[in-house]
RNA sequence: GCGGGCGUGGCGGAAUGGUAGACGCCGGGGACUUAAAAUCCCCUGGGCUUUGCCCGUGUGGGUUCGAGUCCCACCGCCCGCACCA
């Protein structure tokens, strides 16, 4: 039976925007406020716009679209938003460079990638989009921060941050390469500013705790969280110094405190300081530790360097006197920024003792015979005590708490719970942010700025062709008279940190009243997040920024909702072959459309050479291994892509690009074109198998669907296309037509789209409903048996579902091939797995 | 360095502790065609003494009737490390 709207191929260019308008002009995508469906929220992660869209966002989004497009069908009032998280440094490196205003620049972006995502067809709700640097936006976070300051949870206090002497500027940790600013080359140093915090680490332990009904949540992330956050219990206690002063230590092994050899404290540890101050050696230490990096990945690799302050720390319970040192490997930021390093137990402490000649005690061994041999890398494992005193043979646990109880009840020392997670840093000494909503009066202090006049917008009178922050060099902006006093005073003119701005952003999607930043109850109705999808590098910083601005917000009453997103998902990158060629021992790489690549290998298409082919990495312009969405969705179609973003790889994993993979794609959405065509809503019969297949497929995609393994579910397209092509034709047959068109339209919109309506089917297939299985078509009546003996395969067997053990293994016995194995020997034992197995063992 | 993850044919991958390699890509053979494209059919982990047998899921051990799956150790790659987003 042909059909002759289905002779012509299916053609994306026109049927794409054709579809596109469709579902616009009839706003299918806008969420209903008011509707009484069950809800789902789906949202991805929304992008910055650096001006195109990226394959990654394309297969992040995509992922989103057919969760989207199933739970609409399925029955749901679903929310599927878009948004720009659209301040940010780019903006300011853009206007350095090309003398175009971020604003400018930034809406620009904004502008192109809305027709780059329009073109792959997603179902968004557009109505609700919103960027993040304007001041509708904006305006609302800084009344919300305003609101967080009148709680307590703000405050202001000297911290550090990288400073380029030549530029005059503050750097961020990606603009300092090897110590050096990377646009001056100057060596970078710290310097301490007065900066603006956010309280996070009053809700550690509701953030620790609200992981545990985070079920949705992929375990590794609840995990690195879990150990961001790191909770610890230890002894916080002090040691009387030689020169008459003392120091706070904090240890979580205080079971080992028998096997410290010296005292480390921080660079800027108040002791340190104290040595520095008259001792120029000691100075010169401080400062070449200022030098080095700032972050926690560089100190920690860095070399294990010290210096011994002549100082000494008596033991609590040997007496004897440790060197105390100022080393680079101590944190400040932790505990006390003081620690008794115990080199047997620690192996930065065991680093640290080899190179300057401390000695190496061990006081935890396997079992007492064990106690003296010699150690030659710290060993943190559990064990029992030696070497210490009157601990000696008790477990680790148990010596923990009677070094504890003795501290205390001597009163030198207590048990302390003590967090890895700090403060939250929001200042940023930069243009392109939200500015912080505050006012420096000399006789009133720090002021908010009032509500009623928010939002304090950003000059757009700026000139970044100078380094530093414009805010501060701008004439009139930062002038303006106290909210309180009406005196002069200036404003503060730092601006926020962006992960601010992406952490409410979800709120606001849900409501967005004019005159406040969301309505509770709206809010309360489409949160927690049903699915939230990006990428695994936001797995701690942003989702927990997040979770506690939503936990924040709550405290203060705006909010009932705590944990934001009930459901999170990880989804894999985008990766590329790469090419190069090696030019006087450099490696120059070339993009894939200069390359012509065949199965044996890849040639410049410029000069018909070889060229090398290089590991499968991540996308990225450096290497030159990028595909631009747009020129794929103009050969292949939207629907090509799609496919080929769910296809093979499992979602949480990386997707390898490739040219052979897109073509496959688009045969199949051909391939689908022509079994439209052969759909004839009249035809007679039945098809008892397909029909079986047919509703296996409906149970299996859907299931693979609320799981997001879209790979799989694709899988099972394949596999039913392929048996509705072979089959004759019949009524069940029709019926797997119109089954394929209806599971494959979330992912093919457009071509679901073109087919429905070329089958004579009434709407739009993406209001359709969404297939039932029926659940007496889902049981095979009959199985295959594996029978194993010696672990090994040796034959299967067709049985009918649910037969007897003692059947199985009847039929297993009678098996010529099973017996030629057996070769007469003894039966030992038989398992018996009904429906999948029998194991004969001799 | 610390924390987290991953590792299965030529490639992407599938597999509630129970038939390893579903499905797709590449490749090979054939059909159709004047020819090509498109399409369709068959084959496709390795080896061997090929009615069948042996080997095989990063490496080395272990638990089990049975391990890709669980445990221990190691190797490699990837992500994060608080001012990139």
């Amino acid at each position: 039976m042909s059909d002759s709207r289905f002779d012509a191929r299916f053609d994306p260019g026109q049927a794409d925007g054709r579809w596109q308008r469709a579902w616009d002009d009839a706003q299918t995508f806008r969420a209903d406020d008011s509707s009484t469906k069950p809800r789902s929220y789906v949202l991805e992660m929304f992008p910055y716009p650096s001006g195109r869209i990226h394959i990654g966002h394309v297969r992040n989004y995509t992922m989103g679209d057919v969760l989207a497009r199933y739970k609409r069908m399925t029955g749901h009032e679903v929310l599927h938003p878009m948004g720009w998280d659209a301040f940010g440094m780019p903006a300011e490196n853009a206007a350095m460079e090309k003398k175009v205003h971020p604003g400018a620049w930034t809406y620009q972006n904004i502008a192109n990638m809305k027709a780059q995502l329009k073109r792959l067809g997603f179902a968004l709700d557009w109505s609700r989009e919103l960027a993040t640097c304007d001041p509708d936006y904006y305006g609302h976070e800084q009344a919300l921060f305003v609101d967080l300051f009148e709680a307590g949870l703000v405050y202001r206090k000297e911290s550090a941050v990288n400073w380029d002497p030549v530029d005059q500027t503050v750097l961020a940790n990606e603009q300092v390469i090897d110590g050096k600013g990377w646009r001056s080359g100057a060596p970078v140093e710290k310097r301490k500013l007065s900066q603006w915090f956010l309280k996070i680490t009053d809700f550690a332990d509701e953030l620790l705790e609200g992981l545990g009904t985070l079920e949705e949540w992929p375990d590794k992330v609840r995990l690195m969280q879990e150990n961001w956050i790191g909770k610890s219990s230890g002894l916080q206690f002090s040691f009387k110094l030689s020169d008459g002063g003392s120091l706070e230590v904090y240890s979580t092994r205080p079971d080992t405190i028998f096997g410290a050899s010296f005292v480390a404290v921080a660079p800027d540890h108040p002791v340190a300081q104290a040595a520095a101050a008259n001792n120029p050696e000691a100075e010169a230490f401080i400062e070449q530790c200022k030098r080095g990096g700032t972050t926690a990945a560089e100190l920690e690799t860095a070399e294990k360097l010290g210096f011994d302050t002549g100082i000494t720390a008596t033991h609590p319970f040997s007496g004897a006197e440790l060197p105390v040192y100022i080393a680079n490997f101590v944190l400040m930021e932790y505990g006390t920024g003081a620690v008794m390093a115990v080199p047997g137990h620690d192996q930065r402490d065991f680093e640290f003792a080899t190179k300057y000649g401390l000695p190496i005690v061990r006081v935890v061994a396997a079992n007492a015979a064990e106690a003296d041999a010699p150690l030659s890398e710290a060993e943190a494992g559990d064990g029992i005590l030696v070497n210490s005193d009157f601990l000696d043979g008790m477990s680790v646990e148990e010596a923990k708490r009677a070094v504890i109880g003795r501290a205390e009840s001597e009163g030198w020392g207590q048990g302390k719970t003590v967090w890895r997670l700090r403060d939250w840093g929001v200042s940023r000494q930069r243009y392109w942010g939200t500015p912080i909503p505050f006012i420096h009066c000399s006789a009133c202090g720090v002021v908010p700025v009032p509500k009623d006049q928010l939002p304090v917008v950003l000059p757009e009178d700026v000139d970044l062709s100078v380094p530093g922050n414009p805010l501060v060099r701008h004439p009139t902006w930062k002038h303006v008279d106290c909210p309180q006093c009406g005196g002069k005073a200036e404003r503060e003119t730092d601006t926020l940190d962006t992960f601010v701005d992406s952490s409410w952003y979800f709120l606001r999607f849900a409501s967005q009243p004019a005159d406040r930043p969301f309505d509770p109850a709206e809010v309360a109705r489409w949160l927690p997040v049903n699915q939230y999808i990006g990428g695994v590098e936001h797995a701690i910083l942003h989702l927990l920024y997040a979770r506690f601005w939503t936990r924040a917000l709550a405290r203060t009453g705006k909010l009932e909702v705590r944990e934001p997103f009930a459901s999170l998902f990880t989804q894999g990158m985008v990766t590329h072959e790469t090419y190069f060629r090696e030019i006087d021992g450099r490696e120059v790489f070339y993009s894939p459309a200069e390359i012509e690549r065949t199965s044996a290998g890849a040639t410049l298409t410029e000069d018909g050479q070889p060229v090398e082919i290089g590991r499968v990495i991540k996308m990225s312009k450096s290497k030159k291994n990028t595909v631009d969405p747009d020129e794929i969705v103009a050969r292949y179609g939207a629907d090509a892509v799609r496919w080929f973003m769910l296809s093979d790889s499992p979602p949480e994993r990386d997707l390898p690009w490739s040219e052979a993979g897109i073509e496959g794609c688009w045969r199949f959405v051909q391939r689908l074109w022509r079994l439209f065509g052969q759909y004839d809503g009249g035809a007679q019969g039945e098809d008892k198998a397909l029909a079986r297949k047919t509703h296996q497929a409906i149970a299996a995609v859907g299931e693979d669907i609320e799981a997001l393994s879209f790979n799989k579910a694709v899988a099972r397209i394949y596999e039913l296309t392929a048996a509705a092509e072979k089959a004759a034709p019949s009524a069940d047959r029709s019926a797997a037509i119109r089954t394929i068109l209806l599971l494959a339209s979330p992912m093919m919109p457009h071509l679901a789209e073109e087919g429905w309506a070329a089958i004579g089917q009434q709407g739009l297939v993406a209001d359709a409903p969404w297939p039932e299985a029926d659940p007496a078509l889902l049981v095979e009546d009959e199985v295959t048996i594996a029978v194993q003996h010696k672990g090994k395969l040796r034959d299967t067997l067709t049985a009918p579902k649910g037969a007897s053990k003692e059947a199985l293994e009847a039929l297993a016995l009678a098996s010529e091939k099973v017996q030629r194995s057996l070769d007469g020997a003894d039966i030992r034992k038989v398992i018996v797995v009904p429906d999948r197995l029998v194991n004969i063992v001799t």
